[in-house]
DNA sequence: ATGCCGGACTGATCGACATCAGCATCCGGG
DNA sequence: CCCGGATGCTGATGTCGATCAGTCCGGCAT
């Protein structure tokens, strides 16, 4: 078990919000249902209804689009403290697959568990629903980058957002952090073939930005990256009105 | 004014809820702070904050993303019966900005009203909220369209999402709709050059598929085109079972 | 040990799309 | 009336990244 105030999800939303002894209960009585899952198989499908929310406590995820010719669109990758299928338990219904990259630990949320939890602390609603806000924010980021960046672009601003959104819950700092992604799934998500993902993470190595190796990422010119990518941190680390 | 169950988001939620007589009024009602924009100059800009949302009632408009090279990515084109920027006032903060394409309408909505409204009538907060789902599942297949699509399929594509989009409005039919899009916002919509964008459209046109001229969207070829984007209208008009 | 499989990695070739440059038309303003 | 700006359109050239066709390596099952 996670202790409390120590859980991913707690440490991410604190960083934003000043959660109080009480709120942090609450939180981790939404961590009592606990279920592991191998990876490789789908937890929320396409066109499925009434599937449950989990919070992603322990390893890696992707929610992904299968287009007709059967390529894959990866829409971004969950790690700990980020909710999986919080739309389709809200909405009731799905537009993409969540499948784990890992093996994973996650505990279900039922709707009327979080809508207590709500109704409970407002504040923690307001993290919540930033949280959320921001997952938005990066798939906008995303589409501007297939759109607009190129290759090299478009890998660096991706692991630097990774690195990001890793450090915030623990699991990484400035110098870099360990990876399970696979070259073929960074090409599904950037909207690269493999093998010019392979070429791309080369040039970055013999430019001195990142070494991505043996599932591990290495920052060796942090400014350099973010200089090349065109990386502005703001809209992961905002800290709406709404909040203060 | 509009009449009463004529605007056009009485006309879109109608599709999907059967209003009654009391919903249709307090929709009505949130249409009463009518203003006009002109073209070109941004509603909503990145970073601010406090703003209002808004109701489109006519004209077009785009919200768009600028990238540090100076190139726009445009994430959606808003019509009639779209709301602009709820995301914003709700949670205090956007990330893009929001510019109208041609002088526009729209109806004001401040926060409290958006409340209000939603407590008189739970099956109008679904239905907006089933609106917001489907703008965001838009975005994903965007997403998808940019990471994954040729231009030639990418097009197809998006003419005829915005084709039952509008339809849903009132503002077409399956014979073609009338469009103000310049091919300069269709390339930066696509992540395409214009010049590219120019050539797109000539070859749907000499294969007999869509014609896009003067202004007007022509379908030559409805179901071809529909195979030739692999396009699945399933994303824009499934009824969640929230609304049943 | 042997074979197999998934993942990283590489060279050669090809094609889709960008870029550059230029022309034609339309329209509103001085 | 002419001018400049916006938009549509086209050819020539260049390049980024896909595709094809492999090799190499480590882990795992037979």
């Amino acid at each position: 078990m996670i202790a409390i105030g120590q859980s991913p999800l707690a440490r991410k939303l604190g960083a934003f919000v000043a959660l109080s002894e009480a709120e942090l209960a609450i939180l981790a009585r939404l961590h009592e249902r606990r279920r592991t899952f191998v990876a490789g198989r789908d937890l929320v499908q396409q066109g499925r209804t009434d599937q449950a929310a989990y919070i992603l406590a322990k390893g890696w995820v992707n929610s992904y689009k299968l287009l007709a010719d059967g390529s894959r669109q990866i829409v971004d990758f969950q790690i700990p403290g980020d909710f999986l299928g919080l739309r389709s338990v809200l909405l009731h219904t799905s537009d993409h697959n969540i499948e784990p990259i890992t093996t994973i630990e996650v505990s279900e949320v039922l709707a009327n568990d979080l809508i207590e939890a709500f109704a409970e602390t407002p504040r923690l609603a307001a993290a919540v629903l930033w949280a959320a806000s921001r997952d938005e924010a990066m798939v906008v980021e995303h589409l501007a980058g297939l759109g607009r960046r190129d290759a090299p672009t478009r890998m660096a601003h991706f692991l630097l957002e990774l690195g990001n959104r890793l450090r915030l819950v623990g699991m990484g700092d400035k110098t870099g952090y360990d990876c399970p992604l696979t070259q073929y799934l960074l090409a599904d998500a950037l909207g690269l073939s493999a093998v010019h993902v392979n070429r791309v993470l080369r040039h970055l190595r013999d430019e001195g930005l990142v070494t991505f190796r043996d599932g591990r990422v290495t920052f060796d010119d942090y400014p350099g990256l973010v200089a090349l990518a065109d990386f502005d941190s703001a809209y992961l680390d905002h800290q709406g009105p709404l909040l203060k």
